[in-house]
DNA sequence: CAACCGTGGCG
DNA sequence: TCGCCAAGGTT
């Protein structure tokens, strides 16, 4: 047997053996379901947050793909409470069913479930399934932008340069490792190239690693200012499960625009900042019976999905 | 295809 | 304090 080369590849595989993040829990599983429900959870979410509230949790929950089928969309929203992107789990809830506990094994399968797109489809594909395909999460996206010198954003060539670097011998571990390297040496503000295994052939770092990728133009999220409306009736709170786009499913308080006609009691203000606005609210409570509104004791509010706007009025109304 | 979709941590 | 953004996907 002929010495291993040195390539980029034998060169992150030998470091990832040595500082990888090996006790993550969804890498020390052979179950699809269970690396399925860590690639959905880590979708947009960083790792600390998963593995410190959210995935074990649901496991216990649902200790099976079968269990999330078998199981009311309620409930596993009620398991997804604050992590938000609610879309993630009404997608997984349809996506059990869709395909009744087994998840398929090829990626033209994986990529056809709701709420799996191509990167996604790579990672389950490569973790649970061995296939040989890279994935392009954020920390790779910044090592490839560094590693080949590309500003763009653009996905195609981001995509070229995740084949270019791919270990198709190793995809698991080259694409664990990957991440890894974003995560904890190739970092978006202060990256350590004196640790980095990438570091002879790196543009980035011959140059100005921070360049890669260009910066975002940045855009400017407005505010909206709304009443906050708790309704009481016989001791019962008034709530409404939302079937808009933001929060679907979940259940919150009844929000109206901020007129010259506002009812109730003032109870307080709460402030709360989504991705692309924010909301300056004012709790008011009022006693009386509407229409449109399910009701429910205090206690009972526990088994309901509420946001972390709508935790906040609760709190505000509790705190009276 | 740019906007939308949640939340929490960090500099 | 505040803007940025993280194991992205959908519309």
């Amino acid at each position: 047997m002929r010495p291993m080369q040195k390539t980029p590849q034998t060169s992150l595989l030998k470091w990832y053996a040595r500082r990888g993040r090996h006790t993550l829990p969804w890498r020390n599983t052979r179950d699809p379901y269970r690396i399925y429900l860590s690639e959905i959870m880590l979708q947009q979410t960083q790792v600390a947050t998963v593995l410190e509230r959210f995935y074990f949790p649901f496991l216990e929950k649902f200790p099976t793909l079968l269990h999330v089928a078998q199981a009311p969309l309620d409930e596993v929203l009620k398991q997804w409470e604050g992590l938000g992107y609610y879309t993630r789990a009404r997608n997984l809830h349809h996506t059990a069913q869709a395909c009744k506990g087994q998840l398929p094994t090829t990626i033209e399968a994986l990529i056809a479930l709701k709420g799996i797109g191509r990167s996604t489809a790579h990672a389950i594909g490569a973790f649970a399934f061995g296939i040989a395909v890279p994935i392009l999460d954020a920390n790779v996206r910044r090592v490839l932008h560094r590693y080949f010198g590309i500003e763009s954003r653009d996905e195609k060539g981001l995509w070229a340069a995740a084949y270019a670097l791919l270990d198709t011998q190793h995809p698991y571990e080259y694409n664990q490792a990957m991440m890894d390297l974003g995560a904890m040496v190739c970092i978006k503000s202060t990256p350590k190239c004196d640790d980095c295994p990438l570091h002879e052939a790196c543009i980035g770092k011959e140059s100005n690693p921070l360049a890669y990728p260009a910066p975002k133009p940045k855009k400017s999220a407005p505010t909206h200012h709304l009443a906050l409306l708790v309704y009481r009736h016989e001791g019962r709170l008034g709530l409404v499960q939302r079937t808009t786009r933001l929060l679907q499913g979940l259940w919150g308080f009844v929000q109206a625009p901020i007129d010259n006609a506002i009812e109730g009691v003032y109870l307080g203000r709460v402030s709360h900042q989504y991705s692309h606005f924010g909301i300056e609210g004012e709790v008011r409570l009022i006693d009386g019976w509407v229409e449109g509104l399910e009701w429910f004791e205090v206690e009972a509010l526990e088994t309901l999905a509420l946001s972390t706007l709508d935790h906040k009025i609760l709190a505000c109304y509790l705190a009276q």
